[in-house]
DNA sequence: GTGAAAGCGCTAACAT
DNA sequence: ATGTTAGCGCTTTCAC
């Protein structure tokens, strides 16, 4: 290979004896009928031997897509999110697209910044795990007729293509699992309301409840500011304070979760011997914890995967409507939930 | 904003009533001050106004600079590259660079599939967290002048600027932490010798072996085929077979840790009355792991901080010559190493 | 079926 | 200090 990718279509026309234009026609697969097999070969046999590579800024320059699209990430940081990653860029790839992920830790200003110079490298579109349920990053998107997909958290405005998981089964799944194993009491700590996930998660808490029978007053709620175990051990230790009597936490997510053992070991407590805990998203490592966390599996890969499909559709298929696609989470039973004492 | 990113330089320039260079003059900061201030004043504010950005792709055709750079990840789900992946992107944010991440799952084809992928793209370099020792594509791109920095792993050959964490430092801290708690017979259980971590981390416990004036006839050392957590527990499982009787087991990282536990609870001892056990890398969580997993903790952020600094200093200052960096590592003592039984 | 020519948006000589 | 001009590498009309 040469010094750097510096061979051009026109080299290999003049190799060939052919114009530059008939060499691009070639390269093109969805031009390459209109020209003679023959020549076809010949252009095709003198760009592998040069080393030809395409100039994508060139070629994006021309045809105003640059096969590159934007994904937006609260922390690459957070376990939750890498699998999502390589789902969005392994189906990217197969499509010839490539990603450019951005960190934003939750800050709309982050946010924002990232997209501005993400629209500068001319995206064809948006991967949003960050969404909040009133985002305004979403209508800018929708407005500015920019294609995009929300995956993981999906907000409130319509008429936007979304990814997301099915928190009411999940949740129904842990609910329903900690009644069989005879718990009447349940408590829930919720994520933040601002959030799809938190909210979703939280209403489906109440409608388990009623599914199952349970008295929603034997059942606190408690919501915490961020899917955090800090967060997690703040309000469960205010729930614990409460002297409410539960035999079992719903956490909203693996991380309060966490932060709930801590809640627990506290107080003098043990999980599961006093206290079931459930958790939500099967984090890498949770089935090694003391006691390995019960919780419920998200497709998380999958989730990746169907959002850059579903985008790569939207910029290829101009017409093609939003739709709201939700994945089947699944019980994952392990050590943190058992039947309360009697 | 407008729809898309659609204003040109051009629009900026008719606004104000100038031509287009000089708005290209006020717009780069290099040129800005060859312009008059208060036609400076005049075209920013029109910028702003009317919501131009400037498009990058058409940048990059005319300067040859597309301000952007790969980054080859074996696998970002491994929760050992998010943080040098942060680390790398907010480094490269600051110089106004944006990355593209190839998970490789450490093929070799998908490398240079990668690889070539990022040239089409024009990037203008490399980081690489996936170089084997002796690497084609590291003397591949030596070869072809592109900016090349190697992170976490290093490679055999030499004018490479690689940024790593000191092995024989972090393994020396190991075994003598191992060693002040009484222990005499320390097994290592070696990562693979292909990869430069693997190497030196075996070589450093041999080393540190001789400086802590304990026998290598007592201290046995296993290779694996890779760092995974299978790899540690068939390893350790055939140390076991081999009916050795070390008291303390230095795993060259984390995962193989993990499956050294397994392999100590498989054969019915316990660690840390049985067996101590130290890792390398201090993943997210191995505190949270029973017992908590005493480690080597790397500085994975500012390991790709660093990587992006250098590849950022390599690119823009071309006579700028290679180096290979090491960053210190520190010891964190956690629940898995207890003296010996006696 | 292929060549000619223009132009995407920008920057960098060169001119004034 | 600013305007003029050309061209980066590619695709895409439009001719023939």
């Amino acid at each position: 290979m040469a010094n750097r990718s510096r061979v051009t279509i026109r080299e290999v026309a003049e190799r060939v004896g052919v114009h530059p234009s008939t060499v691009s026609r070639v390269l093109n697969p969805a031009t390459r009928g209109r020209i003679t097999p023959e020549i076809a070969e010949k252009v095709t046999k003198a760009a592998n031997d040069l080393g030809y590579t395409p100039n994508q800024a060139a070629r994006g320059l021309r045809t105003n897509r640059t096969r590159t699209i934007g994904v937006l990430i609260p922390d690459i940081t957070n376990p939750l999110f890498p699998p999502i990653i390589r789902g969005i860029e392994d189906a990217l790839g197969e499509s010839g697209y490539t990603a450019i992920i951005g960190n934003t830790d939750n800050l709309a200003v982050r946010e924002t910044e990232a997209v501005s110079t993400m629209r500068a490298r001319q995206i064809d579109g948006l991967v949003l795990a960050t969404a909040r349920r009133d985002d305004p990053l979403v209508s800018q998107c929708v407005a500015d007729g920019l294609p995009l997909v929300l995956v993981n958290r999906t907000a409130d405005a319509d008429g936007v293509s979304s990814i997301v998981n099915d928190d009411a089964l999940g949740i129904a799944l842990a609910v329903s699992h900690l009644k069989d194993l005879g718990h009447t009491k349940i408590a829930h700590i919720a994520g933040p309301l601002e959030l799809s996930t938190g909210e979703a998660r939280q209403r489906s808490f109440l409608e388990a409840l009623q599914k199952e029978g349970l008295s929603p007053a034997d059942c606190p709620v408690a919501e915490t500011n961020a899917f955090s175990e800090d967060e997690g051990l703040r309000t469960a230790a205010e729930l614990f304070a409460e002297g409410l009597s539960f035999t079992a936490i719903v956490a909203a997510n693996d991380l309060i979760a966490l932060g709930a053992y801590e809640a627990i070991a506290d107080i003098g407590l043990r999980c599961p011997e006093d206290i079931s805990v459930t958790g939500f998203n099967d984090m890498p490592f949770v089935d090694r914890l003391s006691p390995p966390l019960t919780t419920i599996r998200i497709p998380h890969y999958e989730l990746g995967r169907e959002a850059a499909r579903r985008l790569v559709e939207l910029i290829e298929t101009p017409d093609s409507s939003a739709r709201a696609t939700t994945l089947r989470p699944e019980l994952i039973v392990r050590g943190s939930t058992a039947s309360p004492d009697r």
